[in-house]
DNA sequence: CCAATATTG
DNA sequence: GGGAACAATATTGGA
């Protein structure tokens, strides 16, 4: 029989230092349980063995070290983030049916010595797997080690039987006691002789073979003198240090190693823990699908190829009775899947020729409940043809969302995971060479079927849990007619100036050329100023100036440290300008050249409904949320976002401190109520409050301070940041956050409050029902738990204001068809929104607007929105 | 693929 | 005793 047995707690040591930052969703660190079982299963693939054992040390003081109370291991303590993986990395092993082994006062490394000898004894073979090179005295017999090190992030695998042991070493294994008994080991606490080094004891085990032998011959002219006389008065220390680094291969341990139990997967408990360590790879190696624990596996799905228009229509109509309509719909439209009871009808565009737009336009046309996963895009495309998809009763990506809006993403295999414990093939029928009649359909088929019959079970599970979680409101009145309002604002794009904006970006370049020519010439040398590495070397190194931060890997050279050194050397405003105008290059005026449509010459961003976790949008490919308007040269960008003609007009409306107001109301703090209920400038009105002086005699510094403290409170305060905003004392940060807090009790008390629910429930929720789950405000960890308190108070709040918005986007667009106008919404920055007028439409249309973003919903303290109409977004702020 | 840096609300 | 502001996306350089 061939056992294996690990040092637990070295291996795990060993991934912990390995692997950098992995926690799973409860904010429990799961690096070291992560690497701890890769090692383990590519060990247990690659031996073979027919047991394994893993042992681990019963921390405090260990046997060993009890007995020689002088020689007190000082051992370097595991970091909180180690030992909080204990427990789990235990549970995991137990599920795995792995046999552990620990024993009360004695180190990990006396029970592996002690299961080898025993293994040994049973003419069984041993291999000894560990981090830790003292082991090595194991090897001889039917023992072997394998010495795990791991080194710049690679793992090898090191294994020692006497053979090899001693051709790198040149003595027997068991040599190795007394080799430390004469150099000691500071690691261990092992004293040794003081005095004898390595070399001296490495000679002295060579010419004598032991350390009995080395003080036997203790007069042999091999000795020098020097090294007798560290020998002759070392002698004691020798001996305790001989014991000490003796591994105990005695150990009173109550485990028959000639009876070990088979490994036996206790399935359900393992797929439980892995899930919640989220190790989806490690479920996967193991096949476990968590039939037991819950929902039963897909139901397999015939497929069936429509391939004639009559047939096609026929499904159709003969799916309109149904209660639901379970579609598979891509972004390029090439393709579509209707699931029917047990069949996945399949059909191809390239099937259908020119009448497929007759076919989606039927399908679309409102008389089926459809559901469908991720909808926007394919509505966006069908907008972009002409058509006016309707019928759309739910999507399961934007549902799975609110659910747990959090999650890294929700794709429909991740999604059938996640409800119905399925696997999913890979699936892209936006591939035009996956949906060619000429290869691979059948599989193709396949997959698409199995994607339908995941998306009704996800439907029928998703659409149940939003009802219970009082989401009805949220999903149906907000989020879902939310969808269509974004696919039409993607679909109509914004117009630009293309050739305005590489006029600008030339401009850019000549300046940036020159910055770049001086910048070299100031450090005497090109280097790459991109490169904060380079530049760190640059300034802090060959310049030799003051270095006032550090990040992980180096330097810091953000602006913040820039311009704390602007003055010292004029490389550095160089470098601060060059930065400014390289981001608006190649960020700003590149990326968005590269993303004006050919066809029709606009930009059409997409916003993300899925993504953030307090339930606001987002913008990507490109990002418009956040084009320059704080510096006066970025702004410059926004005159390129233009009216299309002389007849149109941009219309931006920005909701007045939405966020603030949103406060105002959840908190029902009277007075910041009444300020917003007077209409009062709220950081001048807060000045005066705090400091007690009449609404005139407000300073711009005191309104400032107070602008920076209502920021931050909103953020989830600390004084240490507010100190570095407003440049005073952490102290008197702290004061001023009292009286802050002392002028807006209710404010106070919300922050209290909402920590404590928030703690209850385990999840905080906005006004209109969206959650967000806090395991972190149960975290044992301070930095942890600090984090899920500043989430506790701010995500209501901007949550709140995004729902606020989103109310108001979709009532905007209601009402301009409504009212039968032409303007249409094209862009949403968080608390704005953007309006393509004509321009005899403009004051309607502002007003409009105004209207309805103002009264999307009744607050105590009102919502106020303010419009402007200009023909650039430059012009319309 | 991540860290650093920049941009926005 | 230290830690240390909320939410995003894009670009660049470098392991």
């Amino acid at each position: 029989m061939k056992i294996m047995v690990i040092d637990g707690n070295s291996i795990l040591n060993r991934a912990f230092y390995g692997i950098r930052q992995l926690t799973n969703h409860e904010g429990l660190p799961t690096n070291a349980v992560y690497g701890f079982l890769a090692t383990l299963f590519k060990l247990q693939d690659e031996e073979q063995p027919d047991r394994t054992i893993v042992c681990f040390d019963v921390k405090e003081k260990t046997f060993r070290h009890l007995k020689f109370d002088t020689y007190k291991a000082t051992r370097k303590g595991m970091p909180d983030e180690l030992v909080a993986q204990l427990p789990i990395t235990k549970q995991v092993l137990d599920a795995l049916g792995v046999t552990r082994c620990e024993l009360a006062g004695y180190e990990a490394d006396d029970l592996l010595g002690t299961i080898s000898r025993r293994a040994d004894e049973h003419g069984d073979t041993c291999v000894v797997v560990t981090g830790d090179r003292d082991s090595l005295q194991l090897v001889g017999g039917g023992t072997t080690v394998m010495l795990v090190s791991t080194r710049m992030g690679q793992t090898t695998y090191q294994t020692y039987d006497t053979a090899a042991f001693r051709e790198k070493y040149g003595f027997d294994p068991i040599r190795l006691i007394d080799l430390k008994a004469l150099m000691g080991d500071s690691s261990d606490n092992i004293p040794g002789v003081p005095g004898i080094g390595e070399k001296t004891a490495m000679q002295l085990l060579h010419d004598f073979g032991t350390l009995d032998g080395v003080y036997a011959n203790i007069e042999d002219e091999r000795i020098k003198k020097g090294a007798r006389t560290k020998l002759q008065n070392g002698e004691q220390s020798a001996k305790d240090s001989f014991w000490l680094a003796t591994i105990d291969r005695n150990v009173p341990l109550d485990l028959d190693v000639e009876h070990l139990p088979a490994q036996d997967i206790d399935e359900t408990a393992l797929y439980d823990l892995l899930t919640r360590l989220e190790f989806k790879n490690f479920i996967k190696r193991f096949d476990l699908s968590g039939e037991s624990v819950s929902a039963p596996r897909l139901p397999e799905l015939k497929t069936e190829r429509v391939e004639n228009v009559l047939e096609a229509f026929n499904l159709m109509d003969s799916l309109t009775d149904c209660d639901r309509v379970y579609a598979i719909v891509p972004e390029t439209l090439g393709a579509v899947c209707l699931l029917d009871g047990d069949t996945a009808h399949i059909l191809f565009a390239e099937s259908f020729g020119d009448a497929w737009n007759d076919i989606l336009r039927r399908l679309f046309d409102g008389t089926l409940s459809l559901v469908l996963h991720d909808a926007k895009a394919a509505v966006r495309a069908l907008l972009q043809r002409g058509m006016d998809p309707k019928g759309i009763v739910f999507d399961t990506a934007i549902a799975a969302y609110l659910l747990d809006p959090t999650q890294s993403g929700y794709d429909l295999p991740r999604l059938a995971l996640a409800y119905c414990n399925a696997e999913l093939p890979e699936l892209d029928l936006d591939d035009p060479a996956a949906v060619s009649l000429l290869g691979g359909q059948e599989d193709t088929e396949k997959a698409v079927a199995q994607h339908v019959g995941a998306l009704r079970a996800i439907y029928a599970e998703a659409a149940d849990r939003i009802e219970q979680l009082g989401m009805r409101k949220l999903y149906y009145e907000i989020e879902l007619p939310l969808l269509r309002v974004l696919a039409e604002m993607e679909a109509a794009g914004c117009a630009v100036e293309p050739d305005e904006l590489r006029a600008f970006g030339d401009k850019l370049d000549v300046r940036i050329r020159d910055l770049t020519e001086q910048i070299y010439h100031d450090a005497d040398g090109e280097f790459n100023i991109n490169s904060p590495k380079q530049l760190g070397e640059v300034l802090f190194e060959k310049l030799g100036l003051h270095a006032p931060k550090k990040t992980k890997t180096g330097y810091s050279t953000n602006v913040e440290v820039l311009e704390r050194i602007a003055e010292d050397h004029p490389i550095v405003p160089r470098i601060l300008e060059y930065r400014k105008l390289t981001k608006l290059k190649s960020t700003y005026v590149e990326g968005l050249l590269k993303v004006i449509s050919p066809v029709d010459g606009r930009i059409h961003t997409h916003f993300q409904q899925t993504v953030t976790a307090t339930g606001r949008l987002s913008s990507t490919d490109p990002n418009l949320q956040n084009i320059p308007v704080r510096t006066e040269l970025g702004r410059e960008l926004r005159r390129m976002f233009v009216a299309p003609d002389e007849n149109h007009v941009l219309i931006d409306a920005d909701y007045s401190q939405i966020e603030l107001r949103v406060l105002a109301h959840i908190s029902q703090d009277e007075h910041m109520i009444e300020a917003f209920r007077h209409g009062q400038d709220i950081h001048a009105a807060t000045a005066a409050k705090v400091y007690h002086v009449p609404l005139e005699e407000v300073t711009p510094q005191m309104r400032s301070s107070c602008k920076a403290v209502n920021f931050g409170i909103v953020y989830g305060i600390s004084d240490f940041s507010l100190a570095q905003d407003i440049g005073v004392t952490r102290k008197e940060a702290g004061e001023f956050i009292k009286t802050y807090l002392d002028t807006y009790p209710g404010v106070k008390k919300y922050m209290e409050d909402i920590k404590q629910t928030g703690r209850e429930q385990g999840y905080v929720s906005t006004l209109f029902g969206r959650r967000r789950a806090l395991p972190e405000l149960k975290s044992k960890n301070f930095n942890m738990r600090s984090f899920g308190e500043r989430v506790a108070m701010n995500t209501p709040i901007q949550g709140t204001a995004a729902d606020i918005i989103k109310i108001a986007m979709v009532r905007v667009r209601d009402r301009l068809l409504r009212d039968g106008l032409q303007s249409r919404l094209i862009l949403q920055v968080h608390d704005e929104l953007i309006l393509e007028a004509p321009k005899d439409e403009q004051e309607t249309a502002m007003h409009l607007l105004t209207e309805e973003m103002e009264h999307a919903f009744q607050m105590d303290a009102p919502l106020v929105a303010e419009a402007k109409a200009g023909h650039s977004w430059y012009d319309a702020k």
